[in-house]
DNA sequence: CTTTAATAAATGAACGTGCATTTACTAACT
DNA sequence: AGTTAGTAAATGCACGTTCATTTATTAAAG
């Protein structure tokens, strides 16, 4: 086996430098020579590697999908009622959108997954994970009796990721409370009433 | 007062064109150059009239905002139920947002409302009128029996248009069905819980 | 142990392109 | 004449990408 010179950094680490610059700026703001610049290369390198700009923001994405997956497909920990683990879930899921700048560098990488089917199956690919990963949860609640027998699990699985994304696209723009809270308040109200009564709501009453 | 030359094409013209061609590329892929093309000037007769190309983008956004705050504040229909009008009033408002490439540049619309200042006013004028118009049918829904006595119409109306804007977003990704009839279904299930027994939901089943 | 060849990685400089914007000028209208 | 609209050409910049070249490393050859 012949080896050549050795890698620098490896591509991990170019990746995660990527999602932070493109943190700040957005996908469409990024520019090889900043992402050059803070890993200690020269744009042209990064060519080389990851065969265009594009090259390099597909890898994210790719690695940003198996992260996500890996998110939702986490075993639960244990003793704590479905419902809850449903918001926390959530809630940790979109804590990567946690500011208006944030939220908005995420509806821009989501517009380029709407545009491009190489991103697109990507997206699609953590979307159904986080649907699945909602309707289990929802399923287990039937079965503790939290929501009421005979829900239908797949239906308000939608729902729920519905108030979610809808949700997050709300606050964004009216900036009111912090996500987290906001999302709480969108998932307790799709839930709320398909809980099994006397429970009206799946938030502590401080 | 003293008049030049008079204006080839006005603003409007101007503006309709460039929704056009927004709609075909997108905000951050509108150029000066094709935007001047069709409509018979070049590129430095659009920056004498609008400033810079934000200020076209900006004049558009404005214009956007003034329509869509006609339809969010035009009154009803008569004999139309309120909770129909509400599903119709969905539904139109979203029809231009009808394809997945359409939903996309809507969403480049939203990311640039999120960053910058002057946009995101307009974007929130449009988002609180129509938090305003779904109440309001809501509350008459209330009245006229539809819904249950006692429902707390601001809480639902903000859960319907998180479940507006969330199917939207699931929509576009997913891409099964018709935007429209989504819509319905989500707005369905937002509202189903709080209809007044014996009904079970606002779609007419065929 | 050298030396040499082969290979991969990284670089720096140049290239080209696409675009918004500026400037100087012309045309139309009162 | 004075005012406004429009234009053509030039400017300048920001990037992605290409290419020839240098550097580091290993494997074999002497």
């Amino acid at each position: 086996m012949v080896t050549g010179r050795p890698r620098g950094v490896d591509d991990a680490v170019i990746l995660r430098t990527t999602a932070e610059v493109v943190g700040r700026v957005g996908p469409a703001g990024l520019t090889l020579a900043v992402v050059a610049r803070e890993v200690g290369m020269v744009p042209a390198t990064l060519v080389q590697r990851f065969g265009s700009k594009r090259g390099l923001l597909l890898a994210l994405a790719e690695q940003s999908a198996k992260d996500a997956g890996a998110l939702f497909g986490r075993t639960r920990s244990e003793h704590e009622p479905a419902l809850d683990a449903l918001v926390t879930l959530t809630v940790e899921s979109m804590a990567p959108m946690a500011s208006p700048e944030m939220y908005a560098n995420h509806l821009a990488f989501l517009c380029i997954d709407l545009t491009d089917p190489q991103f697109h199956q990507h997206a699609l690919a953590v979307h159904q994970a986080q649907g699945q990963a909602v309707e289990s949860l929802l399923a287990e609640a039937v079965s503790t009796g939290a929501l009421r027998a005979g829900t239908d699990t797949v239906a308000l699985a939608r729902s729920v990721q519905a108030a979610t994304a809808g949700t997050g696209l709300m606050w964004a723009l009216d900036r009111q409370g912090t996500l987290a809270q906001r999302l709480r308040q969108g998932i307790d109200a799709a839930l709320s009433p398909h809980l099994q009564p006397p429970d009206r709501s799946i938030l502590e009453k401080q």
